[in-house]
DNA sequence: GATGAATGAGGCTTCATTCAT
DNA sequence: GATGAATGAAGCCTCATTCAT
């Protein structure tokens, strides 16, 4: 392995990725975009109680007040983050999980690209989302936690249906679900757009070990 | 699946676990240890930046200027959870890696067992050590970081020894060694006492993810 | 004494009232005129430190920047009402001196009657005149505390031309003074129109009170 | 009337008094001490939306921080000195009413001065009591308030025993109450060491007069 | 070892006001 | 007239830390 890959995992940071992205149907004009680019950045590298609202400020090179013209709590900011996070997730899934072949392990295959992929090419907002969600009020976690529920379910359920139909065979569903979903969420930490890899290939790459964990070395 | 496991992934918290947990040649006699394990449970679940040292002295029913009788910052409370954390981790590490047979498959199980087995068995350590590295300064992180290179490296070298080996077959060794370090890193979020598994059920069945990974569906 | 009148004095409010009075001949039209209506109540019920510029725009439905287009500053929509609020019950007092028999007695229940019915008739003027001058600064001040003064000295002279007289027989003219204005300043805090008196007769009856202050127990 | 007598009602000031009292047996020794008297100045003068916590802790020469060692927050000062206002002046009345001679007119003489004397021998606390009470949430304001209705049912009471004795003669005994309780409130407002009067001739004089009030001019 | 008091710095948020549109 | 955005100042309060006792 190159020692510039390598590197990628050596770091005190909590995250690689550098760039600030957001999906692309998310509005970004106006000091209120900026402040949502700018938050992304902020909580994802240094956490939401890391983060002052004068860091922030400082960032989008506002006053602080003015935060408030935007935002009404630095809560509220964050929640917004979470939100389009999660919901780009789920959509993702969602429509992955639509868009093809019924059969378990080619449905497997593009839900677990999907989940990688929304990881590899929004890193920020996945640590945010993933890492931060405790710091939200529960009103307005609620709703992020329903739909981390039914993507998760989603997965399940393609797990479950692959057992069923025999061409699964893995020795306990729950702990497949935990190690497919866990290895991608944790894409968002060490994946960098400087590094030798395009998100696709990282999915890809991703969703074969998915299959390989589920199917076993038949 | 049934619902009371699946309901340990749908929270808001972040992380399941409620034990309070350290290895066992860690004294926690005194006031000293009980700082220690308050603060491993509010650095885990709230994070550094969200626990005040109030926070913290109220959980051990002392007064928050009482701490500095113990630790001369709070920082430094942090700095000790991670040492042990990462201390604990590559200890555990090394020795497996050394003990037992030296063919690639069976060391990368050992392995993954012993990396696995130290974030089921301590999970709040392993959530503090991974996500609350970026609150210390350079200066006390820096051991943690090389204890995390060291740890990472054997990884590598096991997979890259399978591979020369002939024995796995792995189309990215990069992207194995961050899917198989990163499954086993969320085990601290999501594992629980509560739930139906053993500590060391979980680390064999993902160590059995590991190889299907590495050997592929031969 | 019945509950209800009773429990009229037992609150945690500044003011009993609850309608939003103002002289008639004060035009209240538009939207100047509903700030100033707004402002009356606010500033009674919270005061003016206690209100701010956004509460009074919540209160008037408009943005708080409408309100620059209307008053040049928080503190002169205070200064219009304390303005309203003197010059009213200045213009009350010296016509009820001047407009009757010109014996003390009759002249004393004239202004003592006037007194009172101007801080029963508008309450939440009168509460904020004599609660929230402190608030002024003194230029904005000065115009109410000559009006103020004027109308006391219209009670002092009656009194004391009573006396001369030898009508009235009170021990000390100064203090007469007092009780007599403050009785009826309180008016101002408990009255209510949910109470069953008109206006007329607690003024009515606060005459009688004055007069035998001022008579004795001949 | 003398000038200097009249002078002192005409004031942009919502209090003459500038004497910071407060009932002997509160301790007003050190840092806590020395808060409660200069909030009690202060709140006062410009009331307690008037009154920033850093006014306060210029004024008792300390950092706006180390008030926070002294009283929970702002609210709870306020509510410490209405606590300690509340708590004389009920005191005073209650011990008023049971000293001496049960007859109504003796009686009603004891308890007016008591009112009055409490609001010449302690004008801030009572202007703090009295106007600063709806700045308290309802739980702080709720024993206050309670005994508030306490004082003044005990006035009720002592003037409709008068009219059931027939020794007093009033056209109604609500309008007695208020007329009596308002002058007294305001003597607080007004009334200042520099004038001529002591509390005691004061409390004397507002006596006759509230017995003139009752007993008419048989 | 423990603590009450103190503090400088800074936390988030609201203040009254301005101004271009 | 009305307003959204902006802002310097200030609001209340908490922060981590120190120190005398």
């Amino acid at each position: 392995m190159t020692n510039d890959r390598s590197a990628a995992l050596a770091t005190q940071r909590r995250i690689a990725a550098s760039d600030i992205r957001l999906p692309e149907h998310i509005l970004l004009e106006g000091t209120s975009g900026r402040i949502l680019r700018e938050a992304l950045q902020l909580f994802a590298e240094r956490g939401f109680y890391g983060t002052s609202i004068r860091d922030l400020a400082v960032a989008c090179e506002i006053r602080s007040a003015t935060l408030y013209s935007h935002y009404p709590t630095k809560e509220n900011v964050l929640a917004e983050l979470v939100r389009i996070g999660h919901e780009e997730h789920h959509r993702r899934l969602t429509e992955a999980a639509a868009a093809g072949p019924a059969d378990p392990a080619s449905r497997l295959r593009r839900v677990v690209r999907a989940h990688v992929l929304a990881h590899a090419e929004f890193p920020m907002l996945a640590v945010v989302a993933n890492n931060e969600l405790h710091a939200l009020s529960p009103e307005l976690a609620g709703p992020a936690l329903m739909l981390r529920a039914a993507g998760r379910q989603l997965l399940i359920d393609t797990i479950n249906e692959g057992i069923a139909a025999g061409v699964f065979d893995v020795p306990d569903a729950f702990l497949a679900v935990t190690a497919i979903s866990g290895m991608g969420m944790r894409v968002a930490n060490w994946y960098d757009s400087a590094l030798p890899y395009e998100p696709n290939e990282v999915a890809d790459t991703y969703a074969d070990f998915a299959l390989r964990i589920t199917k076993g070395n038949s």
